[in-house]
DNA sequence: TCAGATCATAGCAATATTGCAATTTAGCAA
DNA sequence: TTGCTAAATTGCAATATTGCTATGATCTGA
């Protein structure tokens, strides 16, 4: 019925996924990619590097937001955004432990 | 209108981007997990760890396949499922790569 | 061959997501 | 104040996703 079921898992895998999630339209990796590819923490010029209306950034900005991957700050009339090096680095950490695994698993001859 | 502009981005980060969205549901992230704990790289077994009907953990095992994270391979009447090492090494790589910029931008006092 | 087991596919209803135009909020400058 | 700019919010239509039941396909063992 298009709701997911997120009672039986635990908390930090609904967080994880939520992360993921975030990360998975091409227009928030792009939003994430412009972030750390300007010296500066860019903000309103992501309108203009993709292809959106202004509204369409906004919310996907919200989004990126709300899974804590990126944080903002009023300068002046704009807002300046950043990306959270806490995130990346647990993002980084599960999947190293991720990929040390899954390493594991194809020594023992698993496939 | 519920339809996601991708001609303006690049192949590569289209194809991230897929792959972040394979895993932004908690069901398909449960069972990249329940594969990579178990020694062997059980196939059925999934659908009585996860909440869900077997149709349902077939299509997440579907989603997770055509992105490239795990491949199947049929064995009598079941099928053993494993986690591709080359798509979590690429993660670990890419997520490598996105934190070395993040932790670069905050020394520069980005933020 | 037949029955049972395992997994995939089809078809559906309900919810979620995506994008836009229109509007609102807030800051700055004259 | 007034006008301008930047960003967020609202409300909408169209599409996508999620989960289920019912069914189909395939292998195994009697």
């Amino acid at each position: 019925m298009g709701l997911t079921k997120t009672a039986h898992y635990s908390p930090l895998l609904l967080q994880r996924a939520d992360v993921f999630k975030a990360l998975g339209h091409p227009a928030r990796l792009a939003i994430v990619e412009h972030l750390l590819a300007q010296d500066r923490c860019i903000a309103g010029d992501l309108v203009h590097e993709l292809p959106l209306a202004q509204p369409t950034v906004s919310r996907h900005l919200r989004i990126l937001q709300s899974v804590g991957f990126i944080a903002g700050d009023i300068e002046g009339q704009s807002v300046c955004y950043w990306v959270n090096p806490e995130l990346t680095g647990m993002l980084l950490d599960y999947l190293h432990h991720l990929n040390e695994q899954t390493q594991a698993c194809s020594q023992k001859g698993c496939a």
